[in-house]
RNA sequence: CGCGGGAUGGAGAAGUGGUCAACUCGCUCGGCUCAUAACCAAGAGAACGGUGGUUCGAGUCCACCUCCCGCAACCA
């Protein structure tokens, strides 16, 4: 694929946002895959570094700090922190995972800029802009709502109304009000702010993207034509925001740097801080930037295509020295169980509640992530597929395999790598299938296709399940034990091969069945080899590999993701709307009283019903029949309570029962029923009114 | 509204003009028993989102349409 022979490869991965943690959208999207070519590549001892740190600036940690009443360093600090430890120990092998509030990144964001600026690379522009006539502080379009002027819906947003889908600015707005703090009319004031003129390097861009780069993935490539079709826009990298890196010109107090600008350059500055604290093993940062030698990655989601293909390149361009992106593989985005991943919803599976609930399955989830990556479309996570996939998958195929191997020696040879004897055809074949497996999974590897490439390596498992059921050593045992040696010596081969090809995908597998093997160390050109296990070397005692996964563990991630919905409900609740108004008279008619609760139990043959024994004051007192039993389970916690029930409602047979009444219930948001009750004891048969 | 990406057997997913639409999981039926009811073999199952067109021939090219996602707050 890559013509070029480069001598090093930079891989940076989005950086994630600091307001949260990270979930497995952003795992599938980005790091896993990231991680799968770094480790490989680091397999094959090539020179490469891998980029990460936390994206801390923006306007939503601001709100996030003020909402909790504390400071934004602190907002920032809690989940830099959070996302660094989940990383690390889900095996996202950064060689540096920093921070965009890092004095070192402040610096060189700032420097950027002004380089930039001093080359006369930025436009000052001054705008009058909206903001909110009480704080002072500026709204972009977004927080601006008001009432629509063509649907007359409320909460219009600035660029677009929700409800009839019209486009608008907020000028159009009727009543326009910060959306943050509602009812604060708005101002306009004029703003200066610095724009990078991206139409100054379109047809460098169109050469460079549209002639050179052919190759990049479909919706990599057909996004940044779709822009490149047009007429590109300066773009504003400067707000107005305290949050932030201060911009380094005179005259420009209270304005920061735009994320978008600082938070690329995060991959610079922070490949200049790994290299200062190491240089012997590094070298310096320039090395990974600006030398043509080197080749650039950036994995992303698709949302993030236009910055990392255009802006942060003309960025680099504009300011020289820079090498460009050789490619940019942006996935599409993952949804969980049928249903958008969303933050503010909690509709995630966030990785570090991941790890607690899921001790030491990393490379269950990094499996499934990879066999189900986004890679060409959207795809769905659902619980009922990571069961199988490691039941039917890791456990059947590749952890069976390697336990048969194992056991088998253990067994025959005492855990001793027995000598290979005289190659039959059956051995030979098995030898030849899985030699190209080698070359398959660096091909696809080399193309971004994670998913097949995983599936090739998943192939060794199987053909070593072929062979060994083929050759049943079990059987030959008995006549030929002498056949045995060869047969586990090609087995014991094949398991170490697959100890070498899932390294990538599954590190935490592949260094446990090392050490099952008693291997120090292998690499990548091993792969595909017959003696790196050498005849006499002793294995340890044999372990299983992947567990299976039963039912009730997958019931428990369902259920939670159940309450979560439940809540999310619960949250976006609004009450009936009231009804038409009635006098007192018709009011009156109603005989609401309260009654005790004497019995209360299901009624047979029903779903539905419970039949209440209710003291009315009266010497019987009296049956009401109600639908609540689905509400509550044991009928009997409803005995000795007050209730209130309508006295005057015509008796009516259900079930063959007659009810003398109703009791009233409320009815819950998400349609559960719950029994009125008195909140003091109060005589049987008493009027409510 | 516009622009970009996508829609292939129950699920994932190859395939960009021409052998029975590959492969993995699931399913059915055999076999095996070394192995975590795991393994091996065989089989069933897709008129390739819809309509129309180009062509001797289309999942594959063209037109129109439908649905999902992104570009547009949070966000991979």
């Amino acid at each position: 694929m890559t013509q070029k022979e480069y001598k090093r490869t930079t891989v940076t991965a989005a950086l994630p946002y600091a307001n949260g943690g990270v979930h497995i959208g952003h795992l599938a999207g980005v790091y896993v895959p990231a991680d799968i070519y770094v480790r490989y590549l680091r397999l094959k001892k090539r020179d490469v570094v891998f980029i990460g740190g936390s994206d801390e600036h923006g306007v939503p940690v601001t709100i996030r700090a003020k909402k909790e009443g504390i400071t934004v360093q602190q907002v920032v600090d809690r989940y830099h922190e959070m996302i660094k430890k989940s990383f690390e120990d889900f095996g996202i092998s950064f060689d540096i995972y920093s921070r965009t509030t890092s004095d070192i990144h402040h610096k060189f964001a700032s420097d950027f800029f002004r380089t930039l600026y001093d080359k006369g690379e930025l436009e000052e522009i001054t705008e009058e802009q909206y903001c909110d006539a009480v704080t002072g502080e500026f709204l972009t379009d977004r927080n601006i709502v008001g009432t629509c002027p063509r649907c007359g819906a409320e909460g219009a947003y600035g660029d677009q109304c929700e409800k009839c889908g019209a486009t608008l600015s907020p000028d159009e707005l009727i009543n326009p009000t910060n959306k943050n703090n509602p009812g604060n009319p708005l101002t306009k004031k004029a703003t200066k702010n610095w724009y990078l003129p991206l139409g100054k390097w379109q047809d460098w861009l169109k050469q460079w993207i549209l002639e050179e780069h052919k190759e990049w993935r479909s919706n990599v490539y057909g996004q940044c034509k779709s822009w490149l079709d047009m007429d590109l826009q300066p773009r504003a990298m400067t707000r107005d925001l305290d949050w932030g890196i201060p911009v380094p010109v005179e005259g420009a107090d209270g304005k920061v740097l735009y994320v978008w600008f600082d938070a690329p350059i995060g991959y610079i500055s922070n490949t200049k801080e790994l290299c200062d604290n190491n240089p012997e093993k590094w070298g310096t940062w320039q090395q990974w930037w600006q030398d043509e030698d080197t080749r650039l990655l950036h994995f992303i989601g698709k949302d993030n295509i236009v910055f990392h293909c255009l802006i942060f390149p003309v960025m680099m361009k504009a300011h020289g020295g820079y090498i460009m992106p050789e490619n940019v593989p942006a996935n599409e985005f993952l949804n969980l169980e049928d249903d958008k991943i969303s933050t503010s919803r909690n509709w995630a599976v966030w990785l570090h509640e991941y790890l607690v609930d899921m001790p030491n399955k990393q490379d269950v989830l990094r499996y499934v992530l990879t066999a189900n990556a986004p890679e060409t479309k959207d795809n769905n996570f659902t619980w009922k597929d990571y069961q199988e996939h490691n039941n039917s998958e890791l456990v059947a195929i590749y952890g069976n395999f390697v336990n048969r191997a194992l056991q088998l020696t253990k067994k025959y040879f005492n855990g001793i790598v027995p000598e290979c004897g005289a190659l039959q055809s059956v051995d030979e074949q098995a030898i030849a299938e899985f030699k190209d497996v080698k070359n398959n999974v660096e091909t696809l590897l080399e193309q971004f296709k994670f998913r097949e490439a995983q599936k090739e390596a998943m192939n060794l498992a199987r053909i070593g399940n072929r062979y060994i059921t083929e050759c049943e050593p079990w059987k030959v045992w008995k006549t030929d034990p002498e056949r045995v040696k060869t047969i586990l010596f090609v087995c014991l081969q094949l398991t170490a091969n697959l100890a070498i090809a899932f390294e990538p995908f599954l590190p935490f597998s592949s260094a446990k069945l090392r050490q099952l093997l008693n291997l120090d160390s292998f690499e990548w050109e091993q792969l595909g080899s017959m003696d790196i296990l050498k005849a006499s070397h002793q294995l340890n005692e044999p372990e299983l590999l992947f567990e299976k996964i039963e039912d009730s563990v997958i019931e428990a991630q369902l259920q939670k993701l159940e309450d979560t919905k439940k809540a999310n409900e619960a949250e976006t609740y609004e009450p009936e709307p009231i009804k038409e108004n009635v006098d007192f008279e018709t009011f009156e008619k109603l005989d609401i009283r309260v009654g005790l609760v004497t019995s209360c139990e299901k009624v047979k043959k029903s779903k539905k019903l419970l039949k209440f024994h209710i003291d009315d004051g009266t010497k019987d007192g009296r049956t009401i029949l109600s639908g609540i039993a689905a509400y509550y389970e044991d009928p009997q916690e409803l005995v000795g309570k007050q209730v209130l029930f309508v006295a005057n409602f015509a008796p009516r047979k259900m079930m063959g029962e007659e009810s003398q009444g109703m009791i009233l219930s409320a009815v819950n948001y998400d349609g559960t029923l719950s029994v009125t009750t008195t909140s003091k004891d109060v005589k049987p048969g008493s009027i409510v009114g």
